[in-house]
RNA sequence: GGGGUGGUGGCGCAGUUGGCUAGCGCGUAGGUCUCAUAAUCCUGAGGUCGAGAGUUCGAGCCUCUCUCACCCCA
């Protein structure tokens, strides 16, 4: 995609939005949550920037490295790297299917990666901003590793207990946390041999001297950025605790390698090499990529993730980035999503509940319907809920009944043949000014459209997609009012200035509903027969904003409009309850239930 | 055990630095139009904001105690 296009890169004198959202880690499908936390949050907030007519880069891909790969590749019998093709296709594969506009979509496993990554390292080395320290750690001879936690199994320590097969990291009977030096005859998960206690030295990033930068980035972005409230909790959390120094390399083979004599077997901690990925990612879409990372003055960073993701990107990057000395574009905005809950649990990867990105394709339901329902849901200021009667609720009520009914209602009615329309021919409206109906319509959209911007400038997305249905929810008000299936014969020419004024709002809608909507817009413009390339827009610089506030002016009298045709399609109750029973409990309950079907089925044949 | 976040009409959510009669959607009761995918529109009922105490001229928003839920750490 990117590369038949010419590479976007910062323009001076415009604004320049880069946007990233969080990288999802390769291993697994991202789930409703994953999602709508922080891939299609940052979507709507990117197409939202290029529809005023900002300059912008939205920069993503999959965080590949790390234990939790390579554990999985051995759990699968093949290499780190195919786990990562192998995964990396199916998150591209999910995004593409919700309409997610990424300039880029990368992976951390790029040679682009460890160049920036090293050199970044460098840096803090040479800036003395990196310490020494010894660990314990267990080391398996037979297999000449160390062993991740998850990799070794033993006499679970705690008093009374007794499991034999307690994991390294947890033991699963009494859920004692552990560390893996604690477990009494420690076995090798891989091989079965018993491993040994070893030191290994590693290398710290010194975050509490870095925190005097730190806090002067986060006391004033916080402020000029407008961080939201949890953003800022979770930040201040984490300095209350008391700043540490945190490792950043590993014992692993799968990362990239640490460029010292003495660490280089070592490789980096997924936590510090994640991060630099969007950097690196956006090094693999353009060789121009320091004029995004190192221009701070030309460049407005906005970053989208969940709350756990938070401290990584207030305090661990930045210092990082700080460390450097190098003249960073740091973020100005932060965009922090809470928990989406899944009827009345929890989303869960691990245990496989709720709805996965794989699965929504196959529900039936378009991916406008499920990128309105997460947008209008999104958990921006506390946690929410998804349930099915919900979903089905917004479909039905908000897109057919208001936004895809206030559409059809003036299409229609402009397509229907002269005589009881007007032949798909947008009238003229010469006495609007003396309509008092319409110019206090026009009054109240006029305000509505700025608080869409105010809303959306500031990223309170769901905001701004409540207040671009309201001018739906006006539309049909309006429409109502004005009774025009009577004026139509009684008073032709008002009948003219409501339907010229309303095919103006369905045309505003489809721009200001883009960010949320992208095909249902397309389609809109096409049933008003405007091609999406050149309309879809709405700048300042081209005074689309102002003359929005006249709505009558949007459409020119004479222009001929497409076909009419229903946007949505309703939700039906037999529909929805299937589909809450189909996705009931988690994935291999599903799974036994439709072969225990299966089977049913065979037999009573 | 320590720390964090939250508890707003039946349900789901908003409530910016404390200040106009606590909002919105769904649901619900009644009415209304008929251009529209029986969709629209209007009106009403229903909360005193988990409990208690405090600060203040004034608190859903601040402080304390309790309680419940979830999360993180030990």
């Amino acid at each position: 995609m990117a590369a038949a296009k010419e590479a976007v890169v910062p323009v001076e004198g415009r604004r320049n939005v880069l946007v990233t959202s969080a990288l999802p880690y390769v291993n697994n499908v991202p789930h409703l949550g994953n999602i709508i936390g922080c891939v299609l949050s940052a979507d709507a907030f990117a197409r939202y920037c290029r529809l005023r007519g900002h300059n912008v880069l939205y920069v993503c891909g999959t965080d590949e490295y790390g234990t939790a790969t390579e554990t999985k590749a051995m759990e699968e019998g093949c290499s780190p790297r195919e786990i990562c093709d192998k995964y990396h296709a199916i998150h591209k594969e999910v995004y593409e299917w919700f309409d997610i506009s990424f300039d880029i979509f990368g992976r951390t496993s790029s040679p682009q990666q460890t160049e920036v990554c090293q050199d970044i390292f460098l840096k803090l080395l040479d800036n003395n901003w990196l310490s020494e320290n010894t660990m314990q750690q267990l080391y398996c001879n037979s297999c000449q590793r160390f062993l991740a936690d998850r990799l070794v199994e033993g006499y679970c320590p705690t008093e009374g207990c007794n499991y034999d097969s307690a994991r390294g990291d947890q033991c699963e009977k009494c859920g004692k946390l552990l560390n893996s030096t604690e477990l009494v005859n420690p076995k090798c998960k891989v091989c079965g041999s018993t491993p040994c206690v070893r030191d290994t030295d590693h290398l710290f990033l010194e975050l509490p001297l870095l925190r005097e930068k730190l806090e002067k980035y986060i006391d004033e972005t916080s402020l000029t950025g407008s961080w939201s409230q949890n953003a800022i909790h979770a930040t201040n959390a984490w300095l209350k605790e008391g700043l540490k120094p945190r490792c950043i390399t590993r014992d692993l083979k799968w990362g990239v390698p640490v460029p010292h004599e003495k660490y280089k077997d070592k490789v980096f901690y997924v936590w510090f090499d994640a991060p630099i990925g969007y950097i690196s990612i956006t090094a693999c879409y353009t060789p121009e990529w320091e004029k995004w990372w190192k221009n701070p003055e030309n460049v407005e960073l906005y970053q989208f993730m969940g709350k756990d993701n938070v401290p990584f990107h207030t305090v661990m990057f930045p210092s990082t980035l700080l460390g450097t000395g190098e003249n960073w574009t740091l973020m100005k905005t932060i965009s922090v999503t809470e928990y989406l809950n899944y009827e009345s649990g929890k989303f869960s990867k691990t245990k496989g509940i709720g709805v996965f990105g794989n699965d929504a394709k196959s529900t039936n339901i378009p991916p406008e319907v499920w990128r309105y329902y997460l947008l209008t849901n999104r958990p921006e200021a506390s946690d929410t809920l998804f349930t099915w009667t919900d979903l089905q609720a917004k479909c039905n009520n908000e897109l057919l009944n208001n936004l895809g009914n206030f559409i059809n209602r003036v299409l229609s009615f402009i397509a229907k043949p002269e005589g009881t329309g007007y032949g798909s021919v947008v009238p003229d409206s010469p006495d609007v000014d003396s309509h008092a109906l319409t110019q206090s319509l026009a009054e109240t959209v006029g305000k509505l459209i700025d608080q869409y911007i105010d809303a959306m400038d500031k990223v309170k997305i769901k905001q701004g997609l409540k207040i671009a249905m309201a001018i739906s929810s006006e539309g049909n008000a309006y429409l109502q009012e004005s009774q025009f299936w009577k004026l139509y014969k009684q008073d032709p020419a008002s009948c003219a200035t409501v339907m010229k004024t309303s095919v103006g709002i369905v045309y505003l809608l489809a721009c200001l509903l883009e960010p949320f909507m992208p095909t249902f817009s397309k389609d809109v413009l096409q049933q008003l027969n405007l091609s999406p390339e050149e309309h879809l827009s709405f700048c300042d610089e081209k005074g689309e904003v102002e003359k929005a506030k006249r709505p009558w002016d949007l459409i020119p009298s004479g222009h001929r409009i497409g076909k009419p045709a229903p946007l949505f399609k309703g939700l039906e109750n037999e529909a929805v309850k299937g589909l809450r029973e189909k996705f009931a409990g988690s994935q291999a309950e599903r799974k036994l239930r439709t072969q225990v079907a299966a089977q049913l089925e065979a037999t009573s044949i």
